[in-house]
Order: C-alpha cells, then structure tokens, then sequence
DNA sequence: TCAAAAGTGTTATCCTTACACCCATGT
DNA sequence: ACATGGGTGTAAGGATAACACTTTTGA
C-alpha cells in the first residue's frame, strides 16, 4: 500500500435559505473573482467528525449557527480543477472534497467576509419553470444539445445521445423532472454550453450566453447535487420546514416550496395535501396581509413525525397552460 | 491550512448479489477473523477517479467486474476501529473510507482469495420480516431497549428515547419501516445491544445473544447504509434488474425484492404494477417448471427507461395475519 | 367597487388494496 | 387426484387532479 501523502481532504459546503421568492444560496468570492461555494479544511487533529469541523468554521466565517446539515457526496476525480491545492502551498497535492448540504432559517446578510446570498437560478436559468419553460431551453440549449446528438458518429450513438437529452430537458413528449438537475449540468459541461467546459480543457469554443453564471472548481456541479437532492428530498421528508420562520403563512410555505423544486404548486391539493399530513398547525393569529385577506399563521407540528411514516410535502403540479 | 498529511482515503466495497432466497454480500477475512468489507486504498497517483479504482482493485481480488456501482456515503469519525491504519505502517494516521454499493447478477463463488458470499441477514437478523416478526425484536431488543429508555435522567428524556424506538423499531402502534436500517443499527450500537460498542469502547457490559454476527471496523454500519440506500432505490429506480440473470421468471423477481425489502410482497398486485411499469417483456419461453405449473421467462425491458418518469418497483406488502 | 390574495366544495379518474378463483405440470 | 406454484378478474376505498366558487381585506 503506497503511501502517497498528497492528499487534502475539503468539506464544501452548500448552504441554502429561502427568501420569499428565491431560494438562497451563501457564496464567497474566491481567487479568481467567480463566486464560490464556502470551503474549508477538514483537520483530522482537531475535528473528531466532518460534521463538527463543517459547523465550526460556518460558524466562525458567517457566524451563524447551521440548523440541518446532511452530507452530499464525496468528490475526487483528477481534472477537477483545483486552487485549493495552490493554496495550501503544496502543487502537487490532491484536493478531495466532501460536499454538505445544509439549511437554514436565517436569510439575514452575513458579517463583511462572511460571504453573501445569491439566487440560485443565476447559476442555474434553466432550473427555474415557475413562469413557464424558460426560455433558455428552447433558444439555445436544445438546438445545441440536438447538434451535438447529430455529431455522433454512429447512427446508434445518436440515438444514445437522443435519448440522454430527452430524458434529461424533458423533450419530444418527455416531462420535464425537476430532480434530474446533475444530469442536465453534466449533460451541458459534456456537450461544452457551459463554460466551465472550455475552462478546465482549455479548449477554445466559448459557451453560449444565458447558461447562467460561472463558478469557482467544480462548485456549480456540487451545486447541482445539492439540489437535485433537496428536491427529492422535500418529498419524502418535512424538511422544508428547516427553511421556514417559526410562524407562517400558508401561501409562503407553498412559494417555498415552489423556489425549491421549481414549479409552481396548485394552491388546493397543496392545501388538502398539506393538512392529511398533519404537519402544520393553525394557531389563531392572522398575519396583516400584504395586499389582500388576511391569512392564518401556522406552525409546524414536530410530533407528526412520530404518527406517520415520516413523508414529505406533497407537489401537486399545477397545470401550465 | 495545516497540511497534516495523515490522512488516507480507502475506499469500502458493499457487493451485493442474490441467490433465490438470500441477498448474498462478498466479505473477506479481516486480520482479527471477523468478516470485513473488501477495502481498497485510493491511490490519486493511479486513479483518476474513486469509481475507477474501485473496479480496478476488485476485479484484481475478486475476479469479477462490477456492474452498478454508486457512492454511499463518507465515513471519517474518530473512534472508527481503523486496522488498516497499522497495515499501512503510519499509527498516527486517520483512514477516512468511501463507502460504494454495488450490485452484480453473478453470484458464483469468487476465486480462493477473493472472498466468499454471505447471507446479509446474518449481520441482521431483525431485518429479515420475510416469514414474519424475527423473534429477536420481542424476545431482547424491545425489552432491552425499554430497559434504556427508562434509565434515561429526566421525564423529557425519556419520552424522547421512547419516540426513538417506537419510530426505529415500530413499536406501539407505529409501522415497521424497512428503510430505517441505520437508525436501528445506530439505536442498538449507542445503547450497548451490539458488541461493536463495547468492542470499540473497551466497555465491560457484553452484548446480548442473537445480535447478529459482528464485523470489521465499521463495516456493519456501513453496510446498514448500504440496505437502507437499496431498500429505497429499488422503489424509485428499477435497480433490480441489475441482480437478475438475461432470463428470470416473475416469481424469482419477487423473491429477490423481497430478499431486499425483507418483507413477503403481495403477488397479484405486485404483478400488475409490474406490467404497467413495462419494464418486463415475456419471452414466449418456459422455465422447466421445480415443482408446478411451468413459468413464462421475462426480460428486463431497457428501454422502459426512455418512456415513464424512471421509477422503480412498486412493493405492495402481504398482509401478515 | 375593484383588485388581490385567502380559503372552501365537489366531481371524475386512477391507483392501491383485498378479495376469490382458474390453469398447467410432476408425482 | 392432488399438491404446487403460475397466472387472471373484479370490486371497494382512497388519493389525485381538475374544475369553479366564496370571503376578506386594502386602495
């Protein structure tokens, strides 16, 4: 067994809250100027788990305390590119990285230096179906990504590739799934309609406009894990309510929701799906509306874990026609 | 950044395959003679990437390529039993380990050397629901565990170790849920009823009889993760498949979901769910029947895949009276 | 009085569950 | 003929999807 030391052992960290219409993710700038997910060492000698040493430094950088953290999925491949490795002063070394995802209440800007929220559809447009199919999909990406299929040297590797895109953008009759969102990005960074593509291959071709903005490494593919996770995630466990303020409105649970799988909701089998789950629970008060009746606030009921099999929340698509 | 060099990445392997009635996982002997996951160093000077050398040193052991492989999860707590730390010469160094699940249709016994296949359900007998409750629950692990709820210093306490149970377990009222695999192991390595506990805490108070056979290191844990992470998957992607020969008959499908899930599924309903899903085409063949009516042989329909939203197999339980 | 958002009722349809029953083969 | 496992039909109940409609506020 070679004992080959180089190797560097990172925790990323995909930190999310949701103001009332956008999900929000926390991001720091990094070397180069591309915004970047907040990373930090993980220091065998001092932290006795990856979640404790993940904790201390989110607390000690953006001071504010991480509510549910879950681990993501440990990232290694060569090729990644890799400026922590020039960072720790060692070239050589081989930077593997275990990505977190972890939600939060608290959507409050951070300490100067503790990073800033950014919507997550700026680095993902095309994940955002809330106002319909955007447009990015049917002007750029699938002409290229049909291109790129008719490229293929054989007539079964069209079809293969056909089948990727079809499956992954939800085309020709196809529905669209809000879950596969790695898919779709490793699609685009294989097809090179995203810059990252030309950036780490050093290639020429230059991506196309609106693929959304650029991160630092591989930041916006762990990006995508994240929330391809959190989006099958909500539905099988209540962990929205991780996200939510202690009292709230119906109608805000459902734009949470909506910003996180990125579709809208129908507001009745929502409700009616909502209240057989037994999570939440009227307390009297009403909120003073914001132009319109007023609405009951509600809490989340953390014993309705306890009853049933703990499921999620419901996503009834609304229809968009 | 500190550049504390002792860390090494390993790399576990759960390989699972399924004989008629049991799921069969590959282990090999570890140096104290329990059972062990096999376990592979990472080498980042060979490896472009995890996935590539985990083929690559089990199909030198074991003799066999690896069909689905996927990464389970990245265990690198302190307190982990870590022997491959002395094999490697460095004591001081922390093994941080990737756990991989992986299924195979081959489950033909590897080369001397290569390691031998198990029943799963040795290292968990209170998993295996198939001809009912194991008598294990009733007989020690509720009582036992009962026993610890109510050690527990304040009321609060007790009631919130009392949901634990009642929600791992199924106890009182609640529904078994197969899923829960880890939080079950977990429930019965913090509360002693495992002899990993005392093992790893050089603790006095011996485990109970009929806890199953213990393992390795972590490996029990990790292999908890393992059929948690499968008993789900095969409900929402048709993973299944990848542990069936070319031609299998419908009742040797339902065993084998039932080998995984644990629990007797309904045949009728499991059949018709079967056939909506199109992923079963029958051949017009027969099985040479072992003791009735001969059986039509069916073929995993690929290109179901293309057509629905990817889901898995429906398991609708038998009623159990 | 009108816009905007909250909240309610009702129906058709599909899937799941739970039955009970017939078929083809080996011994 | 009968045991064994293969295979089919059908009816009840619940969840989902799709309608349209009423209520309460602020401007």
């Amino acid at each position: 067994m070679s004992e080959s030391g180089a190797l560097i052992v990172g925790l990323n960290a995909v930190i999310v809250a949701v103001t009332d219409d956008a999900p929000q993710l926390l991001v720091v700038p990094s070397a180069e100027g591309t915004p970047a997910l907040p990373f930090g060492p993980f220091d065998p000698k001092t932290h006795r788990t990856f979640e404790i040493g993940l904790r201390e430094w989110v607390s000690a950088q953006a001071q504010f305390q991480l509510g549910f953290v879950e681990q993501l999925y440990t990232f290694g491949d060569q090729g990644r590119e890799a400026p922590l490795a020039e960072l720790s002063g060692t070239g050589e070394a081989r930077v593997i990285s275990i990505g977190y995802l972890a939600l939060t209440p608290d959507s409050s800007p951070p300490p100067e230096g503790g990073g800033v929220w950014r919507d997550w559809y700026r680095f993902f447009p095309w994940e955002d179906w809330r106002a319909g199919e955007p447009a990015v999909i049917r002007a750029v990406i699938a002409p290229a990504l049909r291109r790129w299929a008719d490229e293929a040297a054989t007539p079964g590797k069209r079809e293969a590739r056909r089948d990727r895109i079809r499956i992954a953008f939800g085309l020709d009759g196809m529905t669209w799934n809000e879950e596969r969102v790695l898919d779709r990005y490793e699609l685009l960074y294989e097809t090179g309609l995203v810059p990252e593509a030309s950036r780490d291959q050093g290639s020429d071709r230059p991506a196309p406009d609106g693929m959304g903005e650029v991160m630092a490494s591989d930041h916006r593919r762990i990006l995508a894990t994240a929330i391809s996770r959190l989006r099958a995630k909500v539905k099988y466990r209540p962990v929205v309510f991780e996200m939510m303020p202690e009292r709230f409105t119906l109608s805000h649970l459902q734009r949470v929701m909506e910003a996180i799988v990125g579709f809208p909701l129908h507001k009745q089998n929502f409700r009616r799906a909502l209240d057989r789950s037994g999570f939440v629970d009227g307390t009297g008060r009403m909120e003073s509306a914001t132009g319109g009746r007023p609405a009951e606030l509600f809490t989340f009921r953390r014993e309705a874990l306890r009853e049933g099999p703990a499921s999620g929340l419901a996503t009834p698509r609304l229809n968009q026609s």
